[in-house]
DNA sequence: TTTTAATTTTGCTTATTAGGCAAAATTAGT
DNA sequence: ACTAATTTTGCCTAATAAGCAAAATTAAAA
């Protein structure tokens, strides 16, 4: 038996309900759907379907059985159209989910390259702070802070995510310099809201974490206009050194306590990932773009790790 | 061409490398797996192994897509060993449906007993008079009075289901007993309203059925409200025995004419009959409730026909 | 370089299995 | 009880995998 071809025939009976929609979406008659759906109940020795002329519903196993099936059929057709795609050259529309601030930030800049050297890559890029669900399917690569979520999805590690308290040097002089992380209770806070809620300050001391938040003097979804509070020295505000990096550079922002441990979560290995389902790297557009991002961002540590 | 197929053998090919080895480990000639590789690769439309007569070896995207691919078939494979283990062990969610006086009375009592038996199959009772259309259904069994339905359904005989007059002491003092089946007729009744109507007291005189119903005192279609009534001395109920069982062993109910054919229907089998789907492959839940049910109430008469 | 030996591939035939069509069987809804 | 939509069965044809033997290929030995 051509247990695939009846997996493929029993999927779509499943999902339309029905022997006749299922063969002529096949183009192949009734008869054929019904005995190769019968061959694979006899194969397994289990009713998948409950007949009855009119509905065809799945049974209590045939539910289970189904949910796994066409989960199964979908990496492989995955599996086929990267390997099929493998020899092409580098096309199509690229879609890319990222988070807002990285994606300003950081991943603006590096797209005019990327664009000129791979011209018939059209990018589609969506920012957002939400989770987006990668397994199905509207993104060809997401990047977030966090950590690997999946097994099917293959997290690489670009750059780590430590976030630092920053205060503008007016700020300083008004308020004083927090020596502590304790101090940090006192002063004017700048929130970054997640899609979890507001981000709270975290200071590790003895190995022990404590919520050190300050008053918030204002909470946003928006980093831009958190960091402009900041510039114009309205509080502290705790971010991701990559954000900040000019900032810090020319003064305009000044690192404070710089010697201890700080942190919006208490997981060791934040960081930021970008994630991508590991049969699509075999797709040229995606491939290319993983490697350029490896390339840009992570010259450092060359290696690269594929699974 | 039979995909499924050219997979494990690629698989294999791809784990021994060799495509002798493999055609051995499947018992075919070597033939048949070099065709089936080239088929697999034409239609991929690349080369997945670099051959060579002495060593066959992956190529680069060979190994990606076998690492895929063999990774998919142990899903397959286990998705397939759930199903086989399923139907080889009594799990899952058991849907019964059956009369409420006989569920609260008979059924309810038994299943402390199967629970602990088969603490695998999650039990879920609905207790109904209306019939529910087994062959639409939503559940595994039925446990319905009355006589076999249908062809595609297994009706079991579970017992008999005999009604007798039955009525309190108290009652028979204040308006006397009944010595002929006529006589009911000038007695208060406790009526059954089944979904067809309130069941009539019938009488059977040589080979003539009369009907000998009395007064209604009260029609109800709740069994219980009935008994409490009838328990109160309030008329005289036609009632299965089961169901009042226990209270004629205590002299609290009394039988009436005894030596009489009396009977709520014309029907000579009328009985208590388990009702259950005859599907080619009969699942392990549903077989083991069903013996259960035989073993517990059926003792007398071993005699189990099982479809 | 030639030979050898193991292995893969090809050609052809047979056996198996899926497709196709029409008729029969089944059943939900009128 | 009938109707109409749907599934199943029977029988034939077409497609395809298996089986066998011979040819081709090539790494390793001579």
């Amino acid at each position: 038996m051509d247990q695939l071809l009846a997996l493929k025939y029993f999927c779509k009976v499943a999902e339309t309900g029905s022997f006749t929609s299922a063969a002529k979406s096949f183009s192949v008659p009734p008869s054929s759907i019904s005995r190769r759906v019968s061959d694979l109940e006899a194969t397994l020795g289990t009713n998948l379907l409950k007949r009855s002329t009119r509905v065809v519903k799945l049974s209590e196993i045939g539910k289970i059985y189904f949910s796994q099936v066409s989960d199964i059929l979908l990496q492989l057709e995955q599996s086929n159209e990267s390997v099929r795609l493998y020899q092409s050259t580098p096309m199509g529309q690229l879609k890319i989910s990222s988070q807002v601030s990285f994606g300003e930030q950081v991943l603006f800049p590096l797209l005019e390259e990327f664009r000129t050297r791979y011209p018939e890559i059209i990018l589609d890029i969506s920012l957002s702070d939400a989770l987006s669900s990668l397994s199905h399917d509207d993104v060809d690569v997401a990047i977030r802070g966090g950590y690997a979520p999946d097994e099917r999805v293959h997290a690489l590690r670009l750059m780590a995510n430590d976030f630092i308290p920053v205060a503008a040097p007016s700020y300083l002089r008004a308020s004083g310099t927090p020596e502590d992380g304790f101090q940090l209770r006192s002063h004017q806070g700048l929130f970054f809201r997640t899609p979890r809620g507001p981000s709270p300050w975290l200071y590790k001391q003895d190995d022990q974490w404590h919520d050190v938040s300050g008053h918030p003097a204002a909470i946003s979804n928006n980093a831009q206009w958190l960091k402009e509070l900041g510039l114009a020295g309205k509080g502290i505000m705790m971010t991701p050194k990559w954000f900040v990096d000019p900032f810090l550079k020319t003064g305009e922002f000044v690192e404070l306590l710089n010697d201890s441990v700080m942190g919006v979560n208490q997981d060791p290995d934040f960081a930021i990932y970008l994630l991508y389902q590991k049969p699509r790297y075999l797709v040229p557009k995606v491939k290319v773009f993983v490697d350029f991002l490896v390339e840009k961002l992570m010259r450092n540590d060359p290696k690269v790790n594929m699974g």
